[in-house]
DNA sequence: CTTAATAGGGTTAAAATAGTCCTATTTAAC
DNA sequence: GTTAAATAGGACTATTTTAACCCTATTAAG
């Protein structure tokens, strides 16, 4: 339950490397894998899907790698979430569609419905920025 | 990420159903699961967490069922998580032992241990009683 | 003493996650 | 222009987690 995958760890992990230890270049997939010991062939898909959603840019070829595509102060957890994931899907409305008359169903895909949007909406507020400086401050 | 298991679903289902359609009286597995279209043995095992947790409490042999084990306006999302999924473990550092020194890993560690905490004092704050008047409301 | 219920251990099936493998494409350097 | 180092991405496999099922014990009402 609300446990990250090992992708978004990787994702979370590759943009604070960027946005601290890859300032003013290009950092390769490699390095990164390296110096913070993932797979990078994993950790290469983690990159790809942060770089479709321009949180992170790349650049291709020889003396290629990324760097981060916006500014860090404007990446939130949602979004690496949101990147990686896919549209978080909290909400799986077990009961049968035809007992919906019987029981509150409606209210139960509502109110969880609510802690979705609650959760949703604090990832949407903590910027990769802020748990930064939370740390360091 | 971040999508509740199906057991939790279960509990907090039957939770909303102790606290409405059980009012002063038990309520047996098989009723709820009859309703709401849940897998009986399945909820059963839910039910168990919760009587644990002393969320829920139980009467056995014949006659026998559930009741809620504490106000609701006393439950959290964050106890029914706890009481079906354990302790929350956010954090799984992926980050090898030996390179610790190398890369902030206990920024890492830190940061996401932050996001952690405040996904928990969301989910503590959040009581099932809420959720339900919220709706209503 | 039979029946309907909770309690719970153990096993299996299905789904999601994590990781690997292989190939294509891009581009700097020689 | 050939080579080498990098991203891009499709396809596959292994592992782990989740969900479900089966079976037996225990409890207590009638």
């Amino acid at each position: 339950m609300l446990q990250v995958s090992r992708k978004f760890e990787y994702g979370l992990h590759a943009v604070t490397y960027l946005a601290t230890k890859g300032l003013g270049r290009v950092v390769t997939v490699k390095e990164m894998a390296d110096e913070i010991g993932f797979s990078q062939e994993f950790l290469s898909k983690a990159m790809q899907s942060l770089k479709r959603a321009g949180i992170a840019a790349s650049v291709q070829g020889v003396k290629g790698g990324y760097r981060l595509g916006k500014a860090i102060e404007e990446v939130t957890v949602a979004d690496i979430a949101l990147a990686i994931e896919g549209k978080p899907h909290l909400v799986r409305c077990g009961v049968k569609a035809d007992r919906c008359e019987i029981f509150s169903s409606c209210h139960h895909r509502g109110y969880i419905n609510t802690l979705q949007h609650k959760i949703q909406a604090l990832l949407t507020a903590t910027t990769i920025h802020s748990l930064l400086k939370e740390i360091e401050g």
